[in-house]
RNA sequence: GGGCGGAUAGCUCAGCUGGAAGAGCAUCGGCCUUACAAGCCGGAGGUCACAGGUUCGAGCCCUGUUCCGCCUACCA
């Protein structure tokens, strides 16, 4: 054991806590605990004795190189709610840490580095340049680990992993090969997407598309041979990118449109090249799009790629893998970057009397998702996942294996795997996991490996391994199994595989549904036969206030490791998740973050409220407290039997706002407004019998809050419980969920809570809004005679307390009192209040101020009468509803007829001065 | 082009299976009432985007419309 909080003596009692909440100092506390003590270091014995029910979460892994953001914030805050909410539960919770290799990002970093040494990886070469990542791995790669500690994350540090693992390698090896023998990976010349800084092809999704301002150039194709039938002796093709035309194989129109039937099966000359190139017809063609004639360039269009094998045509690449013109343009153009030679180009058309013209066009442009540089369409060798058997699959398993919530996702991860093309993945850099394929250099045969292969199998001869690595994702893709110990030895596979797969949630952004989420489906039901996870839940972005994306160069980030250090861990959390609300972005300002440290601030001192009254523990259980019982005490255990309810099935449905919620008013506006204020009474008073009884409660109504509070705000609630007296267990995050106490519900306090309640309010409000002095103390008269039930009783029991939270001075209360004229009068419930200010104020004023609720009274009235008098309403409506209007009239009848009569006497008693 | 989501108080949003419109912040008025001025008490503020429909009853269900987001797509 080490020397922290949870093991020193307790500072139980007076003084126990500081005046003010220094969040810093109490959540580095804490966390080194936790750590020290393996807190949250799960064994998965104890699931697999079926001692407990497992919990299991795997942390969607950062890229390596990034810093923790409002997103990670708010994704960690969720899954550690959900975590400390299982083990509160009695579960066996496992959740596990680690990052991604982030292969392009990463790269691109080291590469960085070694360009302010002016060195390229080049001149490192490739095992150098790979251990140059890994020193950068070793001194920077904990940076975002320690991000995800400072939230309070409460994941098993014992379980942490890296991608780039051997365990985890193996896995990717592992899953390389059993792909590649089934037929579901394979290799061959296509068109990928280029990016030409990363140098690397990137898969469909890796893609982002954004709106552009471009040009479309028409341009003449002059036809081989005679004119058209009706004299035309050229076509006129519409592009935006001019460049490619140099790569051009055929010109293709609509095979129904009119304009051109007579010109398919011609030539046409290829401007600037001279060829001749066949005009061919097809379908795909639009024929409303520009001039309804399209240039068919295969090695630098998508489409014009899946065309060209339609027609079989010939693929011309021009431009090489860095994007610049190569050998098979004409020689002018050789060399050129690809910009530069558009213009050229476009120029020489012009020369030649072959531009049309040109025009703006607005069109959307593929950008690399990790460098914004536009892609190029590029032919060449590349890995593929076959992936329609394995979508298949993982679209069947939504949402009858795994659940995905909010369920409005479900559709559009059935439309991504629906539509889903083969996924690239092999990428042309160095940082990941090499490709574990190997060709013979003697005979060109493949071998597919685990192992390292030393000879080819088939001839002996040398063997030269793949250069390129797998795309990032693909080890992702792995993440739910592999970091649980697989493959291992397959006869026996790890105990915590066994004791904690398939995960029960995976709690990530919905922008990584397709990159992530589905593939991870794919590979789990694939390799485990089991979906990875029960439930997917998707939450939404963190935007800035306006709802714009956050981002740097927008300059609208809120940091979330400053907001915590300026209002406290808790505090930011709490405002995630209050905002956390399903299937909607979050709209984040930093003062919203402001006015939730105003709620810590409160609990903070209520609870030292609590402590001054708590020299120790108290003398009574609860069980003797409750006997004649305050109202106060009554009703706040039957408040807080709700809240456990409202808070465990808002938990177990993924309604984060709603925990927050509801625990928030539960503390404010119930505990500390009403139940603290009432309880002085006893606290200070002589009852010992009483206040030992309201200390009892104070404390049980206190822990069990700050247990209830725990898995939003791990720090202050643990801080809190640390110095309350009397508990036992001193690690919160290890105690259970508060127990019921069907005993403690009590319907009846809540309705006279209520009851005096309104009294209080009803007074507070005459004192306001007449302008009285809050100092000046005012007599009261109640007349019960048409209050409710017990009223009387309610009312005399708590006199005291209504004399403290009023204001009063002396009371009158019983059936048919009535105060003089010269009063500020409401009726609550029936029971109609009197507080007498003759020579106190102006009595125009409480006239209007009647008027005002007389008014408000009507409009509830007329709403009400209407209902009930609507035609077919007693009729259809359920009888319980029905009964309930009736009764709502009587009621507001009541109180109409009351409070106007009291307004005519005052009017009388000003008539007479 | 297809899909999804949103439109409720000045702002940000709740409102679970249809049964008297809510919260926080902001605002106005009054208070340093010894846990808390990061606080306390009270007030004001809404034709629930628009138009129809179903129903005894609609913020909620159905249809259409208008705006605003996002995702996706082969219009060069």
């Amino acid at each position: 054991m080490s020397d922290t909080a949870a093991t020193e003596a307790p500072r139980t009692g007076e003084n126990a806590l500081p005046k003010g909440y220094e969040p810093a100092d109490v959540e580095a506390r804490w966390i080194r605990h936790w750590e020290e003590n393996k807190t949250f270091t799960p064994d998965p014995a104890e699931v697999l004795s079926g001692a407990k029910q497992p919990f299991s979460i795997v942390i969607p892994p950062p890229n390596v190189t990034g810093a923790l953001h409002m997103g990670h914030a708010l994704d960690l805050t969720l899954q550690d709610i959900l975590c400390r909410f299982m083990r509160q539960q009695g579960r066996s919770v496992l959740w596990v840490p680690g990052t991604d290799h982030a292969g392009i990002a990463t790269q691109n970093v080291v590469e960085r580095q070694l360009k302010k040494e002016g060195k390229k990886r080049d001149d490192l070469g490739r095992e150098k340049f790979v251990e140059r990542v890994w020193e950068w791995k070793k001194e920077y790669g904990d940076r975002i680990l320690n991000q995800i500690r400072s939230l309070g994350a409460s994941v098993d540090w014992d379980s942490l992993r890296f991608t780039m693992d051997e365990g985890l390698s193996k896995a990717v090896r592992e899953v390389f090969v059993r792909l590649y023998d089934e037929g579901l990976i394979y290799k061959g010349n296509y068109i990928v997407n280029w990016c030409n800084r990363c140098h690397t092809a990137l898969a469909d999704d890796e893609v982002e598309h954004a709106p552009k301002k471009g040009k479309l150039w028409r341009i003449r194709y002059k036809l081989a041979g005679a004119p058209l039938p009706d004299g035309r002796t050229e076509l006129v093709v519409a592009t935006t990118r001019p460049e490619t035309l140099l790569g051009d194989v055929a010109v293709a129109v609509h095979p129904e449109d009119d304009r051109y039937k007579d010109a398919v099966g011609r030539k046409v000359i290829l401007p600037l090249v001279g060829k001749e190139l066949p005009v061919i017809a097809d379908s795909y063609v639009d024929r409303e799009f520009g001039t309804g004639c399209l240039k068919i360039t295969p090695a630098h269009d998508m489409n014009d790629w899946a065309l060209s094998r339609k027609h079989d045509l010939p693929v011309i690449t021009v431009i090489d893998d860095k994007g610049f013109m190569n050998e098979n343009a004409p020689e002018p153009y050789r060399g050129m970057a690809s910009l530069v030679c558009r213009e050229r180009i476009v120029a020489d058309l012009d020369a030649a009397g072959l531009l049309v013209d040109v025009t703006d066009h607005d069109h959307s442009v593929g950008e690399c998702y990790r460098c914004k540089s536009v892609i190029e369409p590029h032919v060449s060798e590349q890995w593929f996942v076959k992936v329609g058997p394995l979508a298949k699959a993982a679209r069947a398993a939504v949402p009858s294996l795994t659940q995905i919530f909010p369920p409005q996702w479900e559709k559009t991860y059935y439309e991504w795997l629906d539509n889903i093309r083969d996924w690239c993945i092999s990428r042309q850099i160095w940082w990941g996991h090499r490709i574990p394929a190997w060709t013979c250099q003697n005979c060109g045969e493949m071998i597919v490996r685990v192992e390292d292969p030393d000879k080819c199998p088939k001839c002996g001869g040398p063997l030269k391994q793949e250069d390129d690595v797998l795309d990032t994702w693909f080890s992702s893709a792995l993440w739910p199994f592999s970091t649980m110990g697989w493959p291992g030895d397959k006869e026996h596979p790890a105990a915590k595989l066994r004791a904690y797969y398939p995960t029960s949630v995976l709690v990530t952004g919905f922008d990584i549904l397709f990159f992530w989420v589905a593939r991870m489906m794919m590979m789990g039901l694939h390799f485990m036969g089991e979906a990875p996870f029960k439930h997917v839940y998707l939450h939404a972005l963190v935007r800035d206030e306006q709802g714009k994306k956050m981002s740097k160069s927008t300059g609208n980030v809120i940091d979330p490791l400053v907001m915590t250090k300026k209002y406290g861990t808790d505090a930011m959390r709490f405002t995630l998740t209050s905002f956390a609300a399903m299937g909607r972005d979050i709209k984040l300002s930093e003062k919203r973050i402001e006015g939730y440290r105003h709620f810590v601030n409160k609990i903070w001192n209520s609870a030292r409220f609590a402590l001054m009254n708590l020299p120790g523990e108290p003398e009574l259980t609860l069980h003797e407290a409750m006997e004649n019982s305050s109202l106060a005490n009554r009703w706040i255990l039957h408040r807080l039997e709700e809240v456990k309810d409202e808070v465990e099935r808002a938990a177990f449905e993924y309604r984060f706002n709603d925990i927050a919620q509801s625990l928030y008013r539960f503390i404010w506006s119930e505990f500390c407004d009403w139940f603290v204020e009432m309880a002085k009474a006893d606290l200070s008073g002589d009852n010992a019998c009483a206040k030992e009884g309201t200390r009892r409660v104070l404390l049980t109504v206190l822990s069990e809050t700050m247990a209830l509070l725990h898995p939003v705000m791990p720090f202050i609630t643990q801080e809190i419980w640390s110095v309350l007296p009397g508990i036992a267990d001193r690690e919160l995050a290890l105690a259970p969920f508060p127990a019921r106490r069907p005993e403690c519900r009590d319907e009846a306090a809540a309705r006279d809570m209520a009851f005096f309640q309104g009294i209080v309010t009803g007074v507070r409000a005459i004192r306001t809004e007449l302008t009285i002095d809050p100092a000046k103390k005012l007599p009261l008269i109640i007349d019960t005679a048409d209050g409710p039930a017990g009223g009387l009783a309610v009312l005399t029991a708590n006199e005291h307390l209504i004399r403290s939270l009023a204001r009063i001075d002396s009371t009158d209360i019983g059936p048919g009192k009535t105060g003089p004229r010269a009063s500020g009068t409401a009726v609550v419930d029936g029971a109609r209040v009197f507080v007498p200010l003759k020579g106190v104020v102006d009595f125009g004023a409480e006239v209007a101020r009647l008027d005002k609720e007389l008014g408000k009274l009507d409009k509830q009235l007329n709403a009400t009468s209407a209902k009930l008098s609507a035609p077919g309403f007693a009729g259809h409506a359920p009888a319980d509803i029905v009964a309930a209007e009736k009764e709502k009239l009587a009621g507001l009848k009541d109180a109409r007829g009351k409070l106007a009569e009291l307004q005519e006497r005052l009017k009388a008693a000003l008539a007479e001065g």
